[in-house]
DNA sequence: TTGTAGGCGTTATCAG
DNA sequence: CTGATAACGCCTACAA
């Protein structure tokens, strides 16, 4: 493994300084164009990289992003990794290398993070962050920002989240605007915060359009395949006309039971699926040969505006301590206006 | 934000050189029980952590692994995803970090990965890496691990692969073992070497058995759940007693199809699938009630002995070029002896 | 066992 | 526009 060279042999290489050099690679100062152009040529003969890490202790800026995932059992792993995607791309954009920390639910990364000084800004996600990670960065006013909504007892975190509420009040109301009014609302859990704004969606455009709130209509703890499979079974006792789904694997067992009822989408019912994990997704839309209207979370630009928002607080600039990021609703062909 | 205190801070607060202090921090050298306490003490009452760039610099080394994964399309995402915590869960019981590196088809890593210093060594992946990144790595002897077989002109990578062949060849062994003779072969894609792999595995076993091989029986392109359903429908024209999947997707639909024509697993067919995708496979067991014997790469396995691999290159241990590592078997439920 | 001097490779600062 | 000098915070090497 060969020397990298380092400044002052580029310098020397080009009968200058090293600060001269410096100027050149960083594109700062003043530097006459004669001049550079022989540094360059000199960078170029010599190959020259910047070591980073000297750089970095100069400047005390490392220009890494932390990433720090809390997993959990009931969100699915391709989930988090599209955003992750986004975080690092977005990082990139930036000019920010993304540095992942390990999840152990055991450790405590606050102080790694905030005094190593490895890393200029952190990014958490993860239903279940640990608090006291987040407290301490918060409080120490280290740049991070949560992806999620979170309420922490007596601190205002920085987040940015979905807009469930709105996303589900828009299908809702779109299927009420085609004249549904007994729509299934078939939801994941009344327990995770991103469930419970679904249904509030649901029932805000219910509300607004005065259309009666039914409890036949709604299940609130399906999470699986079977799940939404048993409970679409059972909703189809009461009727619906539509149905507001709330994740892939629930769609796909709730589609299957229509199916084994002999209804046909959307002539019998319209269905809004909840594009969770897109690639199921469209494999699913694939081989019932039909492409599901759903609501979809943007999840690369979710993590994408993440990384930009933790750049931005690290370069001191003013941000909302509450984000939002709208839903995309995808209007294809499995709803029908009733008659 | 509050200054880091620094080693000197240490120092003087324990009435001691900085020396000490650095050597009670990184446990090197000899320090007198009763300084070393002295030190402990003041650490901990300034909350002292280490700055990691500046040791990164003085060391010329910085406990950093990096990761590049080129994606593909036809390679599911959550494959993916699930190897690199893996790795960066192997890499951080060696104590290193791990720095992923974006994706971008166009852009090329070598000369930033090797020169800046910013990481010891570095772990790819992905079915069609950038050549020219991984022959200037192997060529400047930066350390380095593929994870993949691959074939590189003029190089013998050092490579970390599932053993595909093995792999298939044992789960049609079992499949033979029971009595099955017409065993079905559906693949995803020949030009992909595992895919190439597993096939080969196939027909050793065949051969082992002195088997026939039935190219009836066999079907490459197989990509998706729909994909997987046709090729099962026509599978079962040519009476199959046994099949041997290759991935999640095609798995449902092939097993779709199986339903379809009325048949009964296992009792009708014996079924082996792939279990590449860990999530997906669990909820369709739950869907279908039957737990499927299936090949499966321990993907979190994988990435771990990748970093194992990739730190013992870093710290100059000796190690083989060509790694396997082997596919797990799970024998559950779908299979059946022939009476 | 402990301390001193110097350097890791770059950039900030200030003078020329 | 350019250069000298002193950091950045820690560790290696050697000396005491």
């Amino acid at each position: 493994m060969k020397k990298n060279p380092k400044l002052d042999e580029v310098a020397s290489l080009a009968g200058v300084s090293t600060m001269t050099v410096s100027r050149v690679v960083n594109n700062s100062g003043t530097v006459s164009e004669k001049t550079k152009q022989k540094v360059l040529s000199a960078i170029k003969e010599l190959n020259y990289q910047p070591n980073v890490i000297a750089r970095s202790l100069a400047k005390r800026k490392t220009n890494i992003l932390g990433l720090v995932v809390y997993k959990e059992k009931g969100v699915h792993p391709e989930f988090h990794n599209e955003i992750i995607n986004g975080v690092q791309a977005g990082a990139s954009e930036l000019g920010y290398d993304l540095l992942v920390f390990a999840h152990n639910e055991e450790e405590s990364y606050s102080s790694r993070i905030i005094q190593s000084s490895l890393v200029d800004g952190v990014v958490f996600m993860g239903i279940s962050p640990n608090n006291a990670d987040l407290l301490a960065v918060h409080n120490s006013q280290f740049p991070y920002i949560y992806i999620g909504k979170r309420e922490v007892e007596g601190v205002e975190p920085f987040f940015l989240s979905p807009d469930y509420i709105a996303g589900t009040e828009k299908a809702t109301d779109y299927l009420i605007s085609q004249g549904h009014t007994r729509i299934g609302f078939i939801g994941q859990s009344r327990k995770i915060e991103p469930d419970r704004d679904k249904l509030h969606g649901y029932q805000k455009a219910l509300f607004k359009h005065h259309v009666v709130y039914n409890p036949n209509l709604v299940f609130e703890e399906s999470q699986s395949q079977l799940d939404g499979y048993k409970a679409m079974m059972e909703l189809l006792q009461h009727k619906p006309s539509a149905v507001v789904m709330n994740n892939t694997y629930t769609t796909l067992g709730a589609i299957t039971a229509i199916k084994e009822a002999g209804l046909k989408i959307p002539e019998d019912i319209s269905v809004i699926g909840f594009d969770d994990n897109q690639e199921l997704n469209q494999q699913f839309n694939d081989f019932i040969g039909l492409e599901l209207t759903a609501l979809q979370i943007p999840k690369l630009e979710l993590g994408k505006q993440a990384a930009k928002l933790a750049v931005s607080i690290i370069t001191g600039e003013e941000v909302p301590k509450e984000n939002y990021m709208d839903l995309v609703f995808l209007q294809k062909n499995s709803c029908l206006g009733l008659k």
